[in-house]
DNA sequence: AATCACTGTTTAGTAATAGTTAACAATAAG
DNA sequence: CTTATTGTTAACTATTACTAAACAGTGATT
């Protein structure tokens, strides 16, 4: 990969084209004599004459047309390069690999959403993978990651999609059978259902005055699967800390209770992307898509009977 | 035939290749600086992220990925031009096209010769012409050109080959039936043999006092080959004026005389090339070789018998 | 968890070259 | 022979390619 003198080659090409210095000046843009001192240069740099001319007449010598030839291909080639650069990064097509939370926010909420985008962009071909722990975008291949909560991974741009209101639910039967829960240091107490955690942090206050409480459970359920925490709950075998999305209905029909309203927790729902300054026209098309529906789709969920 | 940026595309295809820009630099004896601003200007270019690049790893997009390919393809191309070029310019192989002088002085003098070129230079495609009027070098296709004397056109490059020496023969039995010939306008009184030019110049004398003699040729036989004119002047028909590659061996055996040899004529044999600066190696090595046996097979055509 | 070595990026300044204009030389046409 | 037009040259300017050094992340080491 050597140095060429490319816009040797370019005036070359020009004014073979145009027959006439003068010609290909005013085709190009530029002066004529530049034209003559590139030609002239990339002649001394090749040690060949591409071109036999007179004031009057310019005729290509042999080798310089076929060297135009080749050089034509060449640059030719370079510029589909482009031309298919700017047509694969603007049009609605090619792949685009998601990774994402699983779960009721990951089925439920997300998938029915790429679903339709999907039918919307036949040419676009969605990827979907689901996992809640960290993915490093730069190593994976992922165009984009949707988790929960903000994250530290400071490689990544974030965008804020909804908050989840994460509450502690439990049966009305279980809740006759047990004290009044006011604090969550009442939770020691009764049995619990968690899922992947097992402490659950409680904080409450504005910012400078933050309380804070630990509850560590161990009496009771794990399941790391929200729906059948959701079940054992219905089934009164204990307090659960679901988000709102898997009991709402619940709630609204009376089969499960909300303790300690004033804990609720805030996560919010963050949607990824590698920090490319030169987004593709199709991710991006994606993006806008899922954060102009995700929260319609969060309230049709949580009313959802 | 766009702008492009074709040292982006370089860089682009350098770190691609080296994994890293450090290593980059050094392979192509750039700065790390200028691989990363030209990488980022043909991004910036094409509204498109080529790699994506932490200070420990890269990787290129699916984009880039392509994109590189194609360049690397187009770049080759342009590369195998200019190898293509100075293959061609170097390689002792292709087309000369000559056109020189028929007669014995291209027949039997230039022509053996370009037959021993041809049979040491194989894959040279010699293509020769017979004719003696101007040619336009650079209108025409050829690549060599053999004229006698000195010639006006200055759009061409001569180089002096040899002194053909013209002389005034007859044969003894013509010189017996006559008066001695003397002077030029003594000619006037005896029969002629003359080819193409029915006037004869006749010069003498150092510059600044140069005498000058014209005699027309009428009585006597004209034709245009200088063989026959030589037979004719064998016979007795005439005085003949011919060049001496055409009489040596008769006036070695006394068959022909020389009459007014003091008047003798200088003729240069010249070889014109079109003036490029860049001459093809095929073309300067038959030049040589033109210009290192001519004389040598001058000297054997005047002693041959 | 803090340091360290190394990476790519930025910035400011310099060297190189791509470019223009105007005068010039050469050629074909009137 | 003159004229109009072409390609070349020369002197100069604007642009860009490039460098060096300071900078800022990143990942491995301890």
């Amino acid at each position: 990969m050597n140095n060429q003198n490319y816009n040797g080659i370019r005036s070359f090409i020009a004014v073979s084209k145009c027959g006439s210095f003068t010609l290909a000046a005013e085709e190009t843009g530029l002066s004529k004599a530049v034209l003559s001192q590139q030609l002239s240069a990339l002649e001394k740099e090749l040690e060949v004459q591409l071109m036999h001319r007179t004031t009057r007449k310019l005729r290509l010598t042999e080798l310089g047309e076929v060297y135009l030839a080749k050089c034509q291909q060449g640059f030719k080639e370079l510029e589909l390069a482009k031309d298919w650069v700017t047509q694969a990064s603007t049009a609605l097509a090619g792949p685009i690999k998601i990774n994402m939370v699983g779960g009721v926010i990951g089925e439920q909420m997300l998938a029915p959403l790429l679903i339709q985008f999907q039918q919307n962009h036949p040419e676009i071909e969605l990827s979907i993978n689901f996992s809640s722990h960290q993915v490093d975008l730069l190593a994976s291949q992922f165009d984009l990651v949707i988790r929960m909560g903000t994250l530290a991974d400071s490689s990544l741009v974030g965008r804020h999609l909804i908050n989840i209101t994460t509450r502690y639910v439990a049966a009305p039967e279980f809740l006759n059978k047990h004290q009044a829960i006011q604090h969550p240091q009442d939770l020691n107490q009764v049995p619990l259902i968690y899922g992947s955690v097992n402490k659950w942090l409680f904080k409450q206050g504005k910012q400078g005055n933050i309380q804070e409480q630990q509850v560590k459970a161990s009496k009771g359920l794990q399941v790391a699967n929200g729906e059948v925490m959701c079940q054992a709950a219905l089934a009164g075998l204990g307090v659960a800390r679901l988000a709102d999305v898997y009991v709402a209905k619940y709630l609204a029909s009376g089969e499960l209770f909300e303790v300690l309203p004033q804990w609720q927790e805030i996560t919010p729902l963050t949607l990824l992307c590698p920090p490319s300054q030169y987004q593709l026209e199709r991710i991006r098309v994606l993006m806008n898509f899922l954060i102009n529906n995700i929260p319609n789709r969060y309230e049709q969920l949580l009313q959802m009977k």
